[in-house]
DNA sequence: GCGATTTGTGAATTAGTTTACATCTTAATC
DNA sequence: GATTAAGATGTAAACTAATTCACAAATCGC
């Protein structure tokens, strides 16, 4: 015990006319305030058995009432882990995301990791910048989602010697890991469904900025006309922007065409709100004169007018998988994990048999 | 990785004998491979004058060039400072959440900050643990967004030396800095647009879990019915709980009566979209029979079908300007910050002249 | 050779974890 | 009652990766 006996916490008085901010207790406040030396309050702290369990709950108590928390940043200085992680999203306001990131948060928290989000606005050189701030932080792992510049995180990757799991944002051939929705899968599902109700002129409402989710999301619903042995129109494959606004542009060039669609299978649910107020503002209605299948199932899709059908991304699982994904690649755990999950079709109102004549 | 020729420069190498994982490059490192000092690579980095600038010039390429990012968890436990700040919301997964995280996020990265995002899923125990998990993190502040437990912060605030700014979360009489809706003026602009449009019997639709928000909105729209002449129907105010669901029910309420609404005034976009729901399935059309008024204008209002009129609250700039009163906070200033923002009626296609006869 | 500029040396500091080792106290055993 | 071992605790230090300071030394221009 060599420090100042003074027996107080310094500088712990706000009122003392310093200007200097009060400190947060440190271990050796604590070992000070307990008769103790400090690595016993560090083996108390940490359950372990070298310290006789009454001196230890009586530690545990002094810190408490003392407010001490241990500083996650020196701990994370020499165990060389900050039990925290980073997720880069194109942006946060956006409800697929912050459904993952949901998901993501609980896990992280149930194990204790924090996480910082940060948005990349779909700008490269600000993705590169949010990377370069999370290999600042030392950060233990990380998770893009819906990212479109995946070849960017390579390079990146291997300087940061840390894990990456990317959500529905597979850059092909590249050895990252990932967590994919069954795009192609669920594509195929909305368009049979449409076939089924007696379509043939079936439109696809896709995402410029979409990528490879948009490429097997239109594969899947070309592959369902080709089972039914309907002809490839080009003209119905028309690029939104995966918001609402792009749907509704998209959609009003759909309807200027001679022949318009009699359903249009959409990118994702925020396409379809933009593509059925496009039906509207036409003087035409959902689904009896065209049907919309949305993707994703956000949580307004039961409440559009007439509700949506759409193909269901379990957005929470998701993120929980990422988060897990990343706990095993943290531990070491070196081998490739690619998961698909599978999607789900929900039928609701927005689609009705075609009408004949 | 660290480039193994180290070993071929004269001296010990701290990677050369250990067989240990590879390492993020060390300000050593750096000054190993820059044939300087160590204190020298420190102020090149931090653009001293005390260097040589072509010196400073060189020493920041091979920096840049070994993938060298300065430990910002070694800076922090010198500086003090995380340069970290805490944002916990109930839930992310919310429209206004995420548009207000969003604001946030940006004037963060700005000044170099990056965000802990974490929820409360409202549990005030979870709750505890997070503004917990953020002292150890030694976050530098702390906004809380909707959050019902603002009582809650006082002793931890006193406990956490650390500036904390509350948004749409104002604990009446706490001495806690906050951003807030001019709450009860926008449901009064809504009320009296409705009364202008020759509605008497109005109802309000509230938040059993919104407290102080719900209150205020509700004083609005009592003060407009009270400047017009409208005596105060105690059954004409219904409670959901902020989310469709919840809309929903107090709809299906106020639809049970004898003597229904002509209009209602929704504590929420959210519950106004339940609201909606539930008067289509009661076979009523919006605004024709009923006219229905939101609150936040959230992305979805300009998509509803009718588009909602609603009171919008700059949900972003509130972001922002809770984010710059930390700032503020954070260098020193102790001044109580109250910031109260404008709310703006916006006339869309909900409301109607009521029905005569 | 003088003074200014630049760089190096060595150390303290931050708040923890962890180890090696030294005490000191009990309790059991002979 | 002494011996011995086990258990609990203290002491001192190393370690993490930076910042920063005091001071010394080297280099450079003039």
């Amino acid at each position: 015990m060599l420090d100042e006996e003074a027996g107080k916490v310094p500088g712990v008085s706000p009122l003392g006319g310093s200007r200097r901010a009060a400190r947060q207790p440190s271990i050796k406040d604590i070992a000070r305030l307990a008769h103790v030396s400090h690595p016993t309050v560090s083996r108390a702290l940490q359950n372990s058995p070298l310290v006789n369990s009454r001196t230890a709950e009586r530690i545990r108590k002094i810190a408490e009432q003392a407010g001490y928390h241990a500083s996650a940043v020196a701990r994370g200085l020499v165990t060389r882990h900050s039990r925290t992680i980073g997720l880069v999203v194109t942006t946060a306001a956006d409800p697929f995301t912050s459904e993952v990131f949901s998901g993501i948060e609980q896990a992280a928290h149930d194990r204790g990791y924090c996480v910082f989000l940060a948005e990349s606005n779909a700008d490269p050189e600000s993705e590169r910048k949010v990377v370069q701030t999370f290999a600042e932080r030392r950060v233990d792992g990380i998770i893009v989602t819906s990212s479109r510049v995946g070849a960017l995180y390579l390079p990146l990757l291997s300087e940061m010697m840390v894990p990456i799991v990317l959500v529905n944002n597979q850059h092909p051939g590249a050895f990252v890991h990932s967590v994919m929705i069954r795009n192609q899968e669920g594509s195929r599902a909305a368009a049979n469904h449409l076939i089924e109700l007696g379509h043939r002129r079936i439109a696809y409402l896709g995402d410029q900025t979409g990528y490879q989710s948009d490429a097997e999301r239109c594969a899947g619903y070309r592959e369902a006309q080709d089972a039914a042995g309907i002809v490839f129109t080009p003209e119905l494959v028309v690029l939104g922007d995966g918001k609402p606004e792009g749907g509704q542009r998209a959609m009003d060039q759909l309807l200027a065409l001679p022949c318009p669609p009699t359903a249009v299978c959409c990118y994702n649910d925020m396409t379809a709100l933009g593509a059925m107020l496009s039906i509207r503002l036409h003087g035409l209605r959902v689904p009896e004169d065209i049907s919309v299948v949305g993707f994703d199932d956000l949580f307004f899709a039961s409440y559009t007018q007439p509700p949506l059908t759409t193909v269901r991304q379990p957005m929470r699982r998701m993120g929980q998988l990422a988060m897990e994904s990343l706990f095993r690649l943290m531990s070491g755990d070196a081998s490739e994990i690619r998961i698909k999950v599978e999607a789900e079709l929900i039928v609701r109102e927005s689609t009705a048999r075609v009408r004949t004549g």
